[in-house]
RNA sequence: GGCCCUGUAGCGCAGCUGGUUAGCGCGUCGCCCUGUCACGGCGAAGGUCGCGGGUUCGAGUCCCGUCAGGGUCGCCA
């Protein structure tokens, strides 16, 4: 090595003894005769001095991040001048050799100090390196390494096989677009990145693993949000001979090693379960952040035979604002706004004023009774704010939802500091095909066409799809999905009434999971298992909002890659020679 | 694809109802400085105001279009 002691390690103990270091300027402090640098490495910062002579004269040159060796004594700091904010305050370096091992073009933002804090994003994944060498940065790429270990050892203890699936593999029509590969050998036909490994895992399951994960990559081609990249890593685990209660146990534990080993943070189990049912009903969402107990109310037996129009609806609910009477107009009509910019109509209100009179442009809407009762069916008290959704039940709910979250926000009734999981079972298998694209039939599988009905259902899914309900499970926490999964279908039986179901004939079956179906002819094991968002999970342990800060070289919204300035177009020789427009040869 | 916000020096921002030479902080460059740790002092350089068009005597500012980034809804089995 070309030193012998890491930077931030030096302390009073090693005072008087020689080391050698190698690492970047990060801040220069030259007093003429004197000059300090702060030697940073991946250990942390020591002060290294120059002093008069040629010391001094060589270090006057030295400026930030340019990367040097430096011999010197390690010496205790004069009385007075030791740095309690440093690991290595203590001391200091007398430097006795200045070797400059390369030199750094002024930067193109701050690394180190003031400002460094308020850099633009674009300019920090533009030189991501140079982001990286910064604290918090670097700390979350640590943090995401600790996670995979903490991960690993976990399953590894249990009997789980870490095996790689392919990333170069077969189009599947079903669910989102597939990023596609040209493949030169055989013009005209193309590969498909997966958007999970989700066929290739209960392969494993048929082929007898018993127990598999893998910390996998996947790619979908969907547009982009804070919390999506083109490309994004799953804990991708499957399991088989095991049923619900199984896996959401393993899954407790993958979380409790998690929290536990990396923040010290003790998840009480089991964790909680609601069902999805139960989720939208109370907190309009299928991933209620119960940091917030605040609940939405069902109204609509309350407001039946109601004239006012809006309220003539499938679902009317209310959410209710504690102390929102006080709130000016200006601030109703920017409420109006905020749910219109979520595609709601606008959010009908009442206010409920300190003598208990009921005021707002809804109130002269409703009838004596209904209006006299209202307080007290929503669960209001003077002084509060009563907002309502009124519509088909899914849009109301969403919108309420939505409302719940906010209200816990403005009113500060969210704690921080708080980690609250849950899981919401029992989801539907089905949807409707109209609120969702590419299906034949009038249903489409909600999760996917593999998931096995509940055992209240395996009998009768097929007759009332509608209500039908799933052995499939999501992981909450805060408010944010963090994984879920399902047990899958192995009896040819139950999978092909699903396949009839969605619409999927046996020709398109075979044509698109011909490969998964011939397998499972040969004795599949019943099994299940979980995916988790990986970044996802990291950005929550890590403490931060965006998936993007423990994504070592991420993308902006758009796919781009700011660093190399991926995607690029081709030449034409490329364009050739891959057979993209090359017509496939029939097989 | 819809809607909202942003785009001014290397970085972060200001620029009021249109007005003469577009400012501030940090950074950069030069000189000075022997105990600083966001060191300090003096001086200097650095800008097609994202791009295109329009209104106007005059546009960073107003209008239209467009591009890029961020957010949000749709979408994401």
């Amino acid at each position: 090595m070309i030193r012998t002691h890491a930077a931030g390690t030096l302390t009073a103990e090693l005072a008087g003894q020689p080391v050698t270091l190698a690492g970047w300027v990060a801040r220069r402090r030259d007093h003429g005769g004197v000059i300090f640098i702060d030697l940073r490495d991946s250990s942390g910062l020591v002060q290294v001095v120059f002093r008069e002579g040629d010391m001094a004269q060589a270090a006057h040159r030295l400026r930030s991040e340019f990367c040097l060796r430096v011999v010197g004594t390690v010496d205790r700091r004069p009385a007075g001048n030791e740095n309690p904010e440093l690991p290595s305050g203590e001391v200091e370096v007398t430097a006795t050799e200045l070797d400059v091992l390369s030199e750094s073009a002024p930067l193109p933002f701050p690394v180190e100090g003031a400002g460094a804090a308020g850099v633009g994003e674009d300019a920090r994944l533009h030189h991501r390196y140079l982001d990286l060498r910064r604290s918090e940065p670097a700390r979350i790429l640590r943090l995401r390494s600790r996670v995979n270990a903490v991960a690993r050892r976990l399953l590894d203890e249990r009997g789980f096989i870490e095996v790689e699936t392919p990333t170069l593999t077969r189009s599947t029509p079903e669910g989102a677009r597939d990023f596609l590969v040209p493949v030169r050998l055989q013009p005209g036909n193309w590969y498909a990145l997966p958007q999970s490994p989700q066929l290739f895992k209960q392969l494993l399951m048929v082929a007898g693993l018993e127990r598999y994960y893998q910390i996998a990559r996947c790619y979908r081609d969907e547009d982009f949000r804070a919390d999506r990249q083109p490309e994004f890593t799953q804990l991708d685990i499957e399991q088989s001979f095991v049923d619900q209660d199984d896996v959401i146990e393993l899954g407790e534990e993958v979380v409790a090693a998690l929290w536990g080993d990396l923040l010290g943070v003790e998840v009480p189990l089991p964790i909680p379960r609601m069902t999805y049912a139960e989720a939208l009903r109370r907190y309009g969402s299928d991933k209620p952040d119960l940091r917030l107990d605040l609940e939405l109310v069902d109204l609509t037996a309350y407001f039946a035979g109601t004239e006012f129009r809006v309220f003539q609806a499938e679902h009317v609910g209310a959410v209710v604002m504690p102390g929102g009477a006080a709130q000016p107009r200006k601030t109703l009509d920017a409420w109006q706004e905020w749910a219109r910019s979520r595609g709601a109509r606008g959010l009908a209100y009442v206010l409920v004023g300190e003598d208990g009179e009921l005021r707002g442009p809804v109130a002269k809407n409703l009838s004596a009774e209904h209006l006299a009762g209202l307080p007290e069916a929503a669960g209001a008290a003077p002084g509060d704010c009563m907002f309502f959704g009124a519509g088909p039940r899914a849009e109301a709910l969403a919108i309420l939802g939505a409302t719940r979250v906010e209200v816990g926000r403005r009113c500060g009734l969210i704690d921080e500091d708080a980690w609250r999981f849950v899981w919401v079972v029992d989801a539907p298998m089905f949807e409707p095909a109209d609120t969702a694209a590419g299906a034949a039939g009038g249903w489409t599988a909600v999760h996917h066409p593999f998931t096995g009905p509940n055992a209240d259902w395996t009998s009768r899914f097929d007759k009332d799809p509608a209500h039908a309900l799933a052995y499939a499970y999501d992981i909450v926490c805060n408010g944010n999905e963090i994984g879920g999964g399902s047990i899958r279908i192995h009896s040819a039986d139950v999978q092909q009434r699903v396949f009839d179901v969605i619409g999927l004939t046996q020709e398109q079956a075979k044509e698109q999971f011909g490969f998964l179906l011939e397998a499972f002819s040969y004795g599949p094991p019943p099994h299940g298992g979980i995916a988790f968002g990986w970044d996802r999970v990291c950005a929550l342990l890590a403490g931060t909002d965006s998936i993007r800060e423990v994504i070592a070289f991420p993308k902006t919204g758009g796919g781009y890659d700011p660093l190399t300035g991926a995607p690029t177009a081709i030449t034409p020789a490329q364009r050739k020679e891959a057979g993209i427009d090359a017509v496939p040869n029939p097989r």
